[in-house]
RNA sequence: CGGAGUGUGGUGUAACGGCUAACAUGCCUGCUUUGGGAGCAGGUGACUUCGGGUUCGAAUCCCGACACUCCGACCA
């Protein structure tokens, strides 16, 4: 997209009432808009990300059998008193409204409600299982403190999938499988490397749930991680017995601060059995769906990339989720100023052409704020056309996480 | 929800209880300049969050509301 009709602007001044670094080069850079606390609008640069992790989940959710739907935010009382989360004093996060004739309604703050009763209607027989359906969707939850940039707010997006399954065994199956699409999508976005499989606390139907912690500063969490064996345990379950159990040695344990990018928990039947949500087996017994659910705030892992990765200057995206691949910054000199715009616009023709997505910064500025605003925010490669670049006839390619400049001529440019 | 702090042009800040609320930045005009946020000139833009009170006089002091930030509790 050309840079001059992007109309969100960058602004060198940090925004006073933002502190955490996630929201503050976010806004600065032009991604998002603070609304009120803990809730942001997310601008078209935001939203190009969002879509991008939305992107990266889906395939990993579609690979081990998701399918994709779209519950309601409107949410029926009716619902959620058959699992007895409906009342202030049992969930004191809800927002909830009133409908014309006086009925009480909320806005979605979790599904499961909301699927148990739906496929209710659909899961008859064992032939009719496993499934395993998901949507993104916003969330709202009334958050009496919200902090921490977009990783923590009073309305967030979401993916959250559910799995339906005959049986323990069946489920366990699956837990395992979503446990690898995971590791993927956060090895995908760049984070691999820093998230680490968490045991926490499990609920009643298994002694853990688990948790995908990206070690980083901002995050709330306290987890003690296994360096070796790549898992951690959250603070919140953390004792003697519970290492011991996991086989796990004491001495090389180590303290560390995180943020939960994701999550998978085991639900069995505590849902299906308030929603009588059964199926009848080979023998014509009815039998309770044994569940599970799957979680990623995709907000949250947006400000977690930019916590984890960004610099002094600004944003350093992956490129799997960047909002554009490429950066081309045209500066036009006086006497070369046609035949600058020219190349620039026939390159960028040339990397749409080839299915590059380019943000082409023609806007008519002097070249230190061009770089500025590329470095602020944050596209992988960086492309310069000027009388300089012209008169070698190479490109001048810079990587914005590497910072290595170097010059090429088109058939390397485009092989990069 | 407990504790602490803050609220002034679009943005970031300044202003002892006392002149027409200042500076920077942004934005607009013109000139000049063109590889890391240049320069000059002119201009635009704030009933100082809201409501009360004290005072001859309030951005400034007091009370209340609201909002935002941070710490804690809670939570994806």
């Amino acid at each position: 997209m050309r840079q001059s009709k992007l109309f969100t602007k960058t602004r060198k001044d940090a925004p006073k009432d933002e502190v955490s670094k996630n929201a503050e080069l976010l806004i600065r850079a032009g991604y998002i808009h603070k609304e009120m606390a803990g809730v942001y609008s997310y601008l078209p640069l935001g939203l190009n990300v969002m879509k991008k992790i939305e992107d990266v989940i889906r395939k990993e959710m579609n690979d081990v059998g998701g399918i994709e739907m779209k519950t309601s935010v409107l949410q029926s009382r009716e619902v959620w008193e058959k699992t007895n989360r409906w009342s202030d004093d049992v969930v004191d996060n809800w927002f909830k409204t009133k409908l014309k004739n006086g009925g009480e309604i909320g806005l979605s703050f979790t599904n499961e409600e909301a699927y148990s009763n739906i496929l209710k209607q659909y899961v008859n027989s064992y032939k009719d299982l496993p499934i395993f359906p998901y949507d993104f969707k916003e969330i709202f939850r009334n958050e009496t403190r919200s902090k921490s940039g977009i990783m923590r707010g009073r309305e967030f997006y979401w993916k959250a999938l559910y799995s339906f399954s005959k049986d323990e065994e069946e489920h366990n199956v699956f837990y395992e499988k979503m446990k690898v699409a995971y590791r993927n999508i956060f090895e995908k976005v760049g984070i691999g490397d820093l998230t680490y499989l968490t045991f926490a606390s499990g609920g009643t139907f298994s002694k853990f749930s688990h948790e995908f912690q990206a070690i980083t500063t901002a995050g709330e969490d306290i987890i003690y991680v296994d360096e070796e064996r790549r898992v951690a345990i959250n603070k919140e379950v953390y004792s003697d017995e519970v290492v011991r159990s996991l086989g796990l040695d004491k001495e090389k344990l180590v303290e560390k601060k995180a943020v939960e990018v994701g999550n998978i928990f085991t639900l069995g039947t505590r849902f299906s059995e308030p929603f009588d949500l059964t199926y009848k087996n080979e023998k014509g017994e009815g039998r309770p769906v044994f569940m599970g659910s799957y979680g990623i705030g995709l907000g949250r892992l947006m400000g977690t990339v930019v916590e984890l990765f960004a610099d002094d200057n600004g944003i350093v995206w992956p490129e799997s989720i960047a909002p554009f691949k490429v950066h081309l910054i045209e500066l036009v000199s006086k006497d070369g100023a046609e035949a600058v715009k020219n190349k620039s616009l026939d390159l960028y023709e040339k990397l749409l052409g080839a299915g590059v997505s380019v943000l082409y910064d023609d806007r008519d500025l002097r070249a230190g704020e061009k770089f500025g605003d590329a470095d602020l925010i944050g596209l992988p490669w960086r492309v310069t056309v000027s009388d300089r670049t012209l008169a070698s006839g190479l490109y001048e390619l810079k990587n914005r996480k590497g910072g290595e400049v170097k010059m090429v001529n088109e058939t390397d440019l485009f092989k990069i």
